[in-house]
DNA sequence: TCCAAACCCTTGGATGTCCTAGTATATTGC
DNA sequence: GCAATATACTAGGACATCCAAGGGTTTGGA
């Protein structure tokens, strides 16, 4: 998008809060905008690795989630549970995954409310392709260190827990 | 969207890879997938704060960057990388927010090819108003501890700065 | 001088996310 | 048993992001 830049433009806007005496709120504010930044960083490696299996990250997410179900199946509306994105975002994605025949619809034997979200043979091959190449090109080359790795799962994960995703550990 | 789950989602997601003999890289995907899901957290709270004001996250970091420009103008090129996205986000979020009359367009004097994003009163003082709100509803109760936060900032500068955002220190 | 290459912004298209409604099916309570 | 409430999915709309392409302006080398 642009070659680097010659200052850190989040350090500049710390500095800038800092300057308008705001600077109570300074440090967490570049802390928030970081994390902002580092996924917009973090998502673009994904998709560029995806890209070639005809995957977006949202896709590959519901793939890979299916394929650790047992029956490599789940309903709609667990799959949104899980992935934590509004069911009109499964729907959307589930939509495209069954044009490209990688998943398929079925009907709940019991609820008639309820659409089970099928694992195709083809859309389990493509959701094992598609994490080896993530696991080698992007988890396996973070460039996070084993330290921060773990400071990182376990700050955020008190933060999500803070935040009301999930409720043990 | 949703009710606390039973279980977090991320450590389940870890302990799959581990079984699934990708245990070298599960740190790194669980602590990845973390930094994904706290953006999307952050980026709803931020966007709950803003929404009284009738702004956007994308819009509300274009008026901020322009109220810390001297002249309260900048150009679009310039506010894009600075932004860090794509100079047809700028032109989006500046459509917009020039419909609200809290921006205009304005020929560079030097630079045919050039416009320039100004400040109008009414959007200097959204932005002031727009900060105020974020700063205690948001950045004031990030939920992250002094010590976190400095940790966030290096751990994440250090990455930003390895992906190519900058150069400097 | 002058034309090609570089640069700047905008338009149009594809995706993804969320919200608000609307339809269909289950559950609950009287 | 039936009406009221709750739940599940989908349709349509608003926004944001990126990419690919197009038109105008500058710059630089022949």
């Amino acid at each position: 998008m642009g070659s680097p830049l010659p200052r850190d433009p989040i350090a500049d806007a710390q500095r800038n809060w800092e300057r308008h005496g705001w600077g109570e709120v300074a440090a967490p504010m570049a802390a928030i905008t970081a994390i902002m930044r580092t996924q917009q960083i973090l998502l673009a490696r994904i998709e560029g690795v995806l890209k070639p299996f005809g995957l977006t990250f949202a896709r590959y997410e519901l793939l890979a989630l299916l394929s650790f179900a047992r029956s490599g199946a789940l309903p709609m509306n667990k799959a949104s549970a899980l992935l934590q994105v509004h069911p009109t975002s499964v729907t959307n994605a589930v939509d495209r995954l069954e044009k490209a025949a990688l998943v398929l619809r079925s009907p709940h034997p019991t609820d008639g409310r309820t659409t089970l979200i099928e694992l195709t043979a083809e859309g389990r091959t493509l959701a094992k392709r598609a994490t080896a190449a993530l696991n080698s090109e992007v988890f396996g080359q973070s460039g996070f260190g084993d330290e921060d790795v773990e400071h990182l799962i376990r700050v955020l994960g008190d933060f999500r827990k803070a935040a009301g995703d999930f409720t043990d550990g």
